[in-house]
DNA sequence: GCGACGTCTTACCGTACGGTAATGCATTAC
DNA sequence: GTAATGCATTACCGTACGGTAAGACGTCGC
């Protein structure tokens, strides 16, 4: 298996695809219809394609539901893919992420 | 300020900006020619062009050094830029991060 | 001063990408 | 069976991006 971190990244990219990957991960579950509910300035064929770039890069997984498809995050390779650049710049980010867990309680 | 996490995803969109930040990650810091060597299929000023992307997105900053450029990874802008993302895709990977360091204290 | 060096800038080119529109292919409703 | 729905696929277009090449600018050695 080659490093897939470049079609990971290059997934990531797109802003709109950044989005659908939010969405996933605070729906768990989506159809494509119900993910083009949430953007309303773009084609429905538009965004089958930024699924199917996500699913190219095994982002995300599809199954058929009756004449739905629906979508979920592939959680595997998601953390397989980014627990390593995650880790090479921890020292980087780590404080950073500690006050936003300050903030959080705090609030 | 508006969100950056846009100019940041796509500054590491390219595989050739992710191996410059890996290469200051690992050495500190470094000048274009220093940089350049690594990259024996770019020219010098396909280096420079992508460091100029780096720094539009607040990665790296350059400092000059005599008629040398030393540039370094801007901490502080790749935390806070990073680290809400991380944060919200944090149960995805942290397994895997802890199987990385498991693999790492055994070796 | 002058020339060599290091870097930035600009112009240019080919390709890849995001977007829409149109078509095809299942599945459901009638 | 027939029509409508949901999604994938293809073709197409404009733009943005990565790359090179050439020139401009500041710095060092002489």
């Amino acid at each position: 298996m080659p490093d897939r971190s470049d079609d990971l990244f290059r997934a990531m990219a797109d802003p709109t695809r950044r989005r659908v990957l939010d969405l996933l991960a605070e729906h768990g579950t989506l159809t494509v219809s119900e993910l083009a509910a949430h953007f309303p300035d773009l084609v429905a064929s538009g965004i089958s394609k930024h699924l199917m770039a996500l699913r190219a890069a095994g982002l995300v997984t599809a199954t058929r539901e009756g004449r739905h498809q629906r979508y979920a995050i592939d959680a595997d390779t998601m953390a397989e893919a980014m627990a390593p650049w995650v880790a090479r710049y921890e020292a980087y980010w780590s404080g950073a992420l500690a006050r936003l867990r300050d903030a959080a309680t705090d609030a």
